[in-house]
RNA sequence: GGGUGUGUAGCUCAGCGGUAUGAGCACUACGUUGACAUCGUAGGGGUCACAAGUUCGAUCCUUGUCACACCCACCA
């Protein structure tokens, strides 16, 4: 017996406890089934759900669902990733409370630490997954840092760099000062600011009050300095180009070089060249073989190369200024609109620094990723990702993969005495290839570094599934089927997965890319935890039930569009699973058991087999809808059938069947009713697995719904349809009279029907007592004589509906009534002339369409002499 | 500066070369009829941003304009 109020609180954890106990997630393995693979995008271990991964996770579960019902060999890989600086960063902070450092600990010691917080809060994320519904294989389940992953990563870290891909090289990157690491150019993020611009002179060397004029919004960077770069072009000022200036304050001549860079129309036209510390500026140096001079420690201070050591960068550009101004160098300091690179993590300026760091030859390997999206083996949805994707790979850049971290995998890379470099899979075998190198055993040292992140992330459609070891998951999954993620990421993980995974696999990783939007509020702002518009999706779980929260994310979802939250919506796909239920609780008051051998082709009554026909289309729609990846056309097509057709209609329907007298055909209701709604829990079940699963489990004890067979496409019967629909058009005519006439709902009335064909007949014929019940009648009639002015009509197709209400007509209410539908039907009847009147319409317009237009012209003209005569009949009354 | 999107009902958004049967929420009136008030019935509400072009026909295609959003690049 069904509960008599919807509370999903009842049973949705207790579903998803049995369905994991039963291993349902587990793939069948079955050899001549299709294999369908979904890999996770590894949430941060230490992270928790957010409604970006309720629309992410959510989607994938949809799909994976549908596909395990076709019958195929189904894996959703599951897993988590260590997320190196968020991590670090998230550790590091609670030591910070405690008021201890990382370099208090020690390397070793800290990286315990991690493993230990990650052992005790990695666990929060899953769980998360569980209670929404995600049906992956947990017994999968993997880690970025597991010792399977990480050998993955050092083997084909090893693999690249044995094939020049990987290479070390001192560089200028982006160097987070907070964390003190480099950074790849997507970790950055530019801002927009008011800063200033600083202007002021150089003294030219050996001459007397002669000046270079520069601008800059960085003057502390003038120690850094080794030459000023003005354009060969610049008539102004080209006189300069070949004498020396003086660096004031350290008193250093650095030549005035001609070069390109400088814009005579921008700042002063002279540009002050600091290689190591600017990325334009170091293009300059190469092309002038300027020295390079490092002015900044690590930690973003000055250092000894500079008169300020050990101030940070904004002390020291306030004591520069004031020392070029009591030197009267300065000129002036104007405000200046500009953009500052900030780290994505840290939230500190991004200062371009000289270092050691190493590289992916990111160019190379990003040819084949090209490739095999240019020919189609992997394919975008929708298709307009590729545009970014394109963009973005044609103009990548070598990828700067070492971190100054120290939770990460660390670099498979050791050192000989004399720095030579052994790269290897681990140390036994680098000592082999040193001893081999020196000729005898020597002491190695391992480089600290560790990689980005995403570098595993990179490896994480084939590194899950067993690589670099044989694996049946391998062989059977890879290439996996289609990779769910968001717009946000296609650089950082998509770009990355598709490089590794062509190098390493020679396939792609995933057949297709099903790119969905951002979460955001409801006005459409982005959530942030700053602004406090975020959404907490356990919050709306608890208050709404998972299967809302699934239900709501999927009908939103339409290709390329970000998805604004509305609890009042998500409390809308609440009432709908309620709706539901009350729909099943209709069904086991009626006693409409579900049979198995129930046989939709011998059901002989009208409104049944219209329900069958109608179900069939709908699945047939919604089948179609889910392979092309349109969600909020698949949700939203179940959401019009169930709601629409099966409850508003079907259901008010057989009341009278089902509490009359016909035997035989209460029969068959109670078993096409138990037999339509079981269909609606199958093709639901994606969408809304828990509340399809606990009402499918009310009826059905052994097999569960998880594996009941998706429908296959099947022939409607429009005939069927078009009968029901008939009967249903009539009702809402007569309905929409009453309303209209303000005929109270109470009252009970008769109909006739004047003007009815054979077929029209027959129908009132039969269904009288549907149509009195659901329109409220007292009968209904066929009638053939006049109209009197004591009755309302409306047009119905070919006949005329007709209500006698004996005295009772409102003739004012009635009089505006056909005077508005008046005005309708000549609004209409002027468009159809204006076409029809068109010889180049009638001429060059598809036959069907002129059709058409002529069908709904005799229609609405015939409509209009009743009207006509209506009003004809009630003037002066 | 380069690119990609988006402007449709009060709000948030679907949709489409052939009258916008648009959806949910909100709104108005009526309603407790033996699943459901987490409900039912009926209804109001739109010059589909603007302009030009293509077309028999444009909200939909093309071009331009305006507005907004996002991505990439750029610290003179």
């Amino acid at each position: 017996m069904l509960e008599k109020t919807y509370d999903p609180k009842n049973f949705e954890e207790k579903i998803y406890a049995s369905w994991e106990e039963k291993e349902y997630f587990k793939p069948n393995m079955n050899k001549n089934k299709e294999a369908f693979a979904v890999v996770i995008p590894p949430p941060n271990v230490t992270g928790v759900l957010h409604m970006g991964h309720s629309l992410n996770y959510t989607l994938q579960d949809i799909l994976v669902r549908y596909n395990r019902m076709l019958g195929k060999n189904v894996l959703w890989q599951p897993g988590t990733d260590h997320a190196g600086i968020a991590t670090q960063m998230v550790v590091e902070r609670n030591l910070a409370a405690e008021g201890i450092t990382r370099h208090d600990l020690g390397r070793e010691k800290f990286i315990e630490t991690v493993w230990q917080w990650k052992e005790k809060s990695g666990g929060t994320i899953c769980k998360q997954l569980r209670r929404l519904g995600a049906s992956c294989d947990w017994s999968r389940l993997r880690f970025t840092m597991d010792e399977g992953l990480s050998r993955a990563v050092r083997k084909i870290f090893v693999n690249l760099y044995k094939d020049g891909l990987i290479y070390k090289a001192k560089k200028l990157v982006n160097w987070d000062s907070k964390f003190m690491t480099a950074v790849s150019d997507l970790e950055v993020i530019q801002k927009e600011t008011v800063g200033k611009m600083y202007y002021y002179k150089y003294p030219i060397k050996g001459e007397e009050n002669e000046f270079v004029h520069i601008a800059t919004t960085r003057p502390e960077t003038m120690f850094g300095d080794t030459a000023v770069a003005i354009s060969k072009d610049n008539e102004k000022l080209k006189h300069l180009i070949g004498k020396e200036c003086i660096i004031p304050i350290i008193n250093k001549a650095i030549p005035i070089v001609a070069d390109e860079h400088a814009d005579p129309e921008k700042g002063t036209g002279a540009v002050k060249i600091t290689p190591a510390h600017d990325f334009n500026d170091f293009e300059v140096g190469k092309r002038h073989n300027l020295p390079l001079v490092n002015i900044l420690n690590p930690d973003a201070t000055l250092n000894e190369n500079t008169p300020f050591e050990g101030m940070d960068t904004q002390s020291a550009r306030k004591k520069t200024i004031e020392t070029l101004e009591s030197m009267g160098l300065m000129d002036k300091i104007e405000d200046h609109p500009m953009v500052i690179p900030y780290g994505d993590r840290s939230g500190v300026v991004i200062e371009p620094l000289m270092t050691d760091q190493w590289f992916v030859d990111a160019p190379k390997l990003a040819v084949e990723a090209m490739r095999v999206v240019e020919n189609g083996e992997m394919e975008f949805v929708p298709k307009t990702y590729e545009k970014t994707y394109f963009e973005w790979m044609r103009n990548i850049q070598p990828w700067c993969i070492s971190r100054q971290l120290w939770w990460g995998h660390q670099m498979p890379i050791w050192y000989g005495p004399d720095e030579t470099i052994f790269c290897e899979e681990n140390e036994e075998e680098a000592l082999v290839a040193a001893e081999k190198h020196y000729g005898k055993k020597v002491e190695l040292r391992r480089e600290t570094d560790v990689l980005d992140t995403w570098f595993s992330s990179g490896l994480w459609a084939f590194s899950t599934l067993g690589w670099p070891d044989k694996s049946e998951f391998l062989d059977t999954f890879y290439p996996t089927s289609v990779l769910v993620t968001g717009f946000d990421i296609i650089f950082f993980w998509v770009a990355r997965m598709m490089m590794m995974s062509m190098y390493m696999m020679k396939k792609v990783p995933f057949k297709k890319c099903y790119i969905h939007g951002l979460v955001r509020d409801e006005h459409g702002q982005k959530m942030s935890k700053s602004k406090g518009n975020t959404v907490d999706p356990m919050e709306i779980i608890e208050k709404y039930g998972a299967d809302a929260l699934r239900f709501f994310m999927a009908a939103m979802e339409t290709q390329g569009r970000d998805i604004n939250i509305s609890e009042s919506r998500i409390q809308g796909y609440r009432n709908f699973a309620t709706k539901l239920w009350n729909s099943a609780r209709f069904g086991e008051m009626n006693e409409c058991v579900f049979n198995s051998d129930f046989d939709t082709a011998k059901v002989s009554h009208p409104v049944n087999k219209w329900i069958i026909e109608k179900v069939k289309q709908t699945s047939n729609e919604l089948t179609e809808n889910l392979n092309s990846y349109r969600f909020s056309d698949s949700a939203n097509g179940v959401y019009q059938f169930v709601w629409g057709s099966f409850c508003d209609w079907y259901i008010e329907m057989i009341k009278p069947i089902l509490y009359g007298e016909d035997e035989q055909a209460k029969a068959e209701t109670r078993a096409t009713f138990a037999w339509v709604l079981n269909r609606i829990l199958i093709i639901l079940h994606p969408f809304m697995p828990f509340v399809t699963a606990e009402l499918w489990n009310n009826y059905h004890s052994e097999e569960d719904i998880i594996n009941a067979q998706w429908p296959a496409k099947e022939n409607v019967d429009e005939n069927a349809i078009a009968h029901i629909d008939w009967v249903i058009e009539l009702i809402s005519a007569i309905r929409s009279l009453r309303a209209e006439m303000n005929l109270p709902a109470g009252s009970k009335l008769t109909a006739y029907l004047q003007g009815a064909n054979e077929q029209s007949a027959n129908n009132v014929n039969q269904f009288a007592n549907i149509i009195c019940a659901l329109a409220r009648l007292e009968k209904i009639e066929l009638y053939n004589g006049d109209i009197t002015p004591d009755m309302v009509q409306t047009v119905f197709r070919e006949n005329t509906v007709l209500i006698p209400l004996k005295g009772i007509v409102d003739f004012a209410a009635e009089r505006e009534r056909l005077q508005k539908e008046l005005a309708g039907l000549n609004k209409n009847l002027e468009s159809y002339a204006r076409k029809l009147n068109n010889p180049a319409f009638v001429d060059k317009a598809p036959a069907a369409v002129v059709e058409e237009e002529r069908r709904r012209q005799a229609e609405a003209l015939e409509n209009k002499a009743k009207v006509e005569e209506a009003l004809q009949r009630i003037v002066g009354l």
